[in-house]
DNA sequence: ATTATAGTTGAATATCTATTCATTTGTCAA
DNA sequence: TTGACAAATGAATAGATATTCAACTATAAT
């Protein structure tokens, strides 16, 4: 049998809607990449991170001392968000100076806020 | 001197800019706050269930059958969606319908979009 | 009351992930 | 070259979490 093949445990109740929907569901890709890039902004210590250059670019040991934590755990992160496209970085000496790369990480971190006002 | 000379692993490099952040830096319970939002909205099943409510309000059974998926697992998802103030619902029957409680969660899915496309 | 259906919930499990630790790489200066 | 420092990285671990399973509640129909 193939593993594609999934029975859901439950009737459709209202088959026009869920037809409806279907049609409109985007692509499993589209679904990933949003989500993915809603988990990688859904972590505190990244969202401090992406904060803390949005005043001014950083080099891995500011940032540690503005947050508190070592040196590799924010180059880790700091890992994580340039491959996802959301900071990059350029190298001067010995230091990596960090800084946003995306225009849309202050326009989510706005709404955000908005929801979290509105929800008290 | 330094308030994080024995927490953090490495010395201030610029101890302006650490100064200048730290200053405006919001408090801890913010940055939880939105991490928490991101971090519920970051997953692809709990993407799928917003994206189909946005069309219309839906029973568990449709949602699931939707995403080709059991009843119970909708329902978790469900439930922390509830709970995060992100969608609502309402008993008729034996039915309980979902719809969006959030103003701002098809935003931010814009603006995903907008930073997924341009990624490419 | 009994039965069936819709949905919820707690526990268990398997997977994922953030941090730590140890090591390595890259750069500069002596 | 050697030593010192910034940063990156791989492995290990501890904690978080998504789904499944089983049991349960709520509602409606017979």
């Amino acid at each position: 049998m193939s593993r594609n093949e999934f029975i859901c445990d439950c009737n459709v109740i209202h088959q026009e809607v869920v037809n409806d929907t279907l049609r409109k569901m985007p692509e499993q890709d589209v679904f990933n990449k949003i989500a993915e890039f809603f988990k990688i902004i859904g972590d505190t210590t990244r969202t401090k991170i992406l904060f803390a250059l949005d005043n001014n670019e950083m080099c891995v040991c500011d940032i540690a001392n503005v947050l508190s934590m070592s040196k590799s755990s924010i180059s880790h992160q700091l890992g994580t968000l340039r491959r996802s496209g959301i900071v990059k970085c350029r190298r001067q000496g010995k230091e990596v100076y960090y800084m946003l790369d995306d225009e849309h990480v202050k326009q989510v971190f706005e709404i955000a806020k908005e929801h979290i006002e509105h929800k008290k």
